[in-house]
RNA sequence: GGGCCUCUAGCUCAAUCGGCAGAGCAGCGGACUUUUAAUCCGCGGGUUCGGGGUUCGAUCCCCCGGGGGCCCA
């Protein structure tokens, strides 16, 4: 930076200082004041020989007004300030949340610096302190300075720390709740134990990770309505993927047996305590597998997480509640719980006409498109779906809401397919795969009709994922699982509440 | 998409029937060499989400719009 981009940022320190809050005023002069007295305000290095953490971790145990003797270095976010007159308590924050108190004294620092200390540092400032380690007259493990320097300023005050800030403000200002509110902190590393938990398991199975496109001509994989983009050197319009499935698959063909990926989705629908329109997802495809394995690697996937950050299959949920996500998982079928629920038989065989009876009846809203397939599993999501609280695949889906999904080998009608419900939300799916191409070719034309009747989350026909797979496929199961969710199902968290940097909508 | 609730100081929230817009923390000035949400004395701080209407007078009532939450579809 030059001297005259200095002067000018000394001179100017926020726009509109006329407007400003109060406090962000005062913080402002202060800067240009610290300026002009020649001390720099955001040195690019300050003294700094230990973390707060390790200094508490090597003196933790030091008696109660005791000098240790070893002089150091801490540096951290001003979380508390007291001024006693000759002697000053602030309270150093670090990143893990640990904190440490530092006291100035005039005799430790010197009149000069210390009044300096008083008019210079505000709540939310990054200091650096240098002293010994001593415990306080109270006990409280301390950094007795010798000196000090500013390392940070912050210009905009702290939150009251006693209250939680409001939802709202949370999510819209996560780094201030993430400053002042521990478990905050912690989500963001549950979430990254749980990543290093999902790669560790699958690379013990030996599956190989991929990132596939992001940015597709034609976006397939799930029933959803997708973001659109556009090119422009190709002066082409692009979707947004909505699931990674079909280019996953072409990776199996090519010999890819056993492959995985986590990475973002994007669906152009509502956002709600269960739905965010980014969000992250587990998907992996298994050569010569099928659901029943990969039903067993998804368990493993989820138990392994929970062992990860939870230290057990059982964990402890938000609310304060138990949940049990060990042994095995009870299996049940679509239309047998939907039966059972219903209180009569109901198949894949079962007329559209009785559905639609029946829909009326549990007050399902029914679009003209809603095949006999479609029918039931809204009247299973109806009249099931809320009472599945313990862990359960659900089994056997319509071969018509089941796009990409081979036929069961032995009950008509229906596919290879299981859902698993963790307290009444899906957390993911799982296949026997569709590889032949002639009937995935009959099921994309199938959805074509579906969309030309008003379906606008139906599947588009690919005609390069078809030749992927004319190409021949191996027998192969497939899984996919929200990250998002497993991250709910092991903390019974709020979808936007694991998600660091959810989607609002601007102020 | 519909219904209900909500938006006030930096933060969290009050404000009676429509009658001078307040508290705690934070901030500013002062005192204090051992505080732990320190204490004591003093003092500031507001586009009451935006626009319009009713009224002598609107944070409050009405209309339109925006943000957020909950429930329903």
């Amino acid at each position: 930076m030059t001297e005259q981009q200095a002067s000018h940022q000394a001179e100017a320190p926020v726009p509109n200082g006329e407007d400003l809050p109060e406090q962000m005023r005062i913080r402002s002069e202060k800067r240009a004041r610290i300026l002009s007295g020649g001390k720099p305000v955001y040195p690019v290095q300050v003294e700094r020989t230990h973390s707060l953490a390790e200094i508490r971790a090597a003196h933790g145990e030091l008696e109660t007004g005791a000098s240790s003797g070893e002089i150091v270095s801490v540096a951290g976010r001003v979380m508390r300030f007291r001024d006693a007159g000759k002697l000053c308590f602030a309270v150093l924050q670090d990143g893990d949340g640990s904190q440490l108190q530092v006291m100035v004294t005039a005799n430790g620092v010197g009149a000069e610096a210390l009044a300096a200390f008083k008019s210079d540092v505000d709540l939310g400032d990054f200091v650096s302190v240098h002293g010994e380690v001593i415990s306080s007259k109270r006990g409280e493990l301390s950094v007795m300075a010798d000196r000090w320097a500013l390392a940070a300023k912050a210009l905009r005050p702290l939150p009251v720390l006693h209250k939680e800030m409001s939802e709202e403000a949370r999510v819209r200002q996560r780094y201030v709740d993430l400053i002042v509110r521990p478990a905050a902190r912690d989500v963001v590393r549950t979430r990254a134990a749980v990543v290093r938990s999902l790669r560790e398991t699958f690379h013990a199975r030996e599956f190989i990770e991929v990132e596939t496109p992001m940015l597709q001509t034609l976006h397939g994989g799930a029933a959803a309505r997708p973001f659109r983009t556009h090119m422009n050197a190709f002066d082409l319009e692009l979707f947004l993927r909505i699931a990674p499935e079909l280019f996953l698959k072409r990776a199996v063909v090519g010999g890819i047996d056993r492959v995985f990926e986590i990475n973002r989705n994007f669906r152009n629908e509502g956002a709600d305590s269960t739905h965010s329109p980014e969000f992250a997802m587990i998907e992996a495809y298994e050569a010569y597998g099928n659901y029943d394995t990969m039903a067993e690697l998804t368990r493993s996937l989820v138990q392994s997480a929970a062992l990860a950050v939870a230290g057990s299959t059982t964990v402890t949920l938000a609310d304060g509640t138990d949940y049990d996500l060990g042994g095995d998982w009870q299996q049940v079928t679509m239309y047998g719980s939907l039966s059972q629920a219903a209180g009569r038989e109901i198949t894949a065989a079962t007329e559209r006409a009785e559905l639609v009876e029946l829909a009326a009846k549990h007050d399902v809203k029914v679009e003209p498109w809603y095949g006999p397939g479609k029918l039931a599993e809204e009247l299973f999501e109806e009249l099931v779906v809320p009472d599945l609280y313990a862990p359960t695949f659900v089994r056997d889906y319509p071969e018509e809401t089941s796009t990409l999904v081979a036929p069961h080998r032995s009950t008509p009608g229906v596919t290879e397919k299981w859902d698993l419900y963790v307290r009444s939300f899906e957390l993911g799916t799982g296949y026997s795969e569709l590889v032949d191409p002639v009937i995935q070719r009959e099921r994309f034309v199938a959805q074509a009709q579906a969309a030309a009747a008003g379906d606008d989350e139906a599947m588009r026909l690919d005609e390069d994922f078809l030749r992927a797979m004319e190409h021949g496929m191996p027998p192969t199961g497939g899984m996919g699982m929200g990250l998002d969710r497993l991250l709910m199902a092991v903390t019974g968290l709020g979808i936007r509440e694991t998600i660091l940097f959810p989607l609002v909508k601007p102020e």
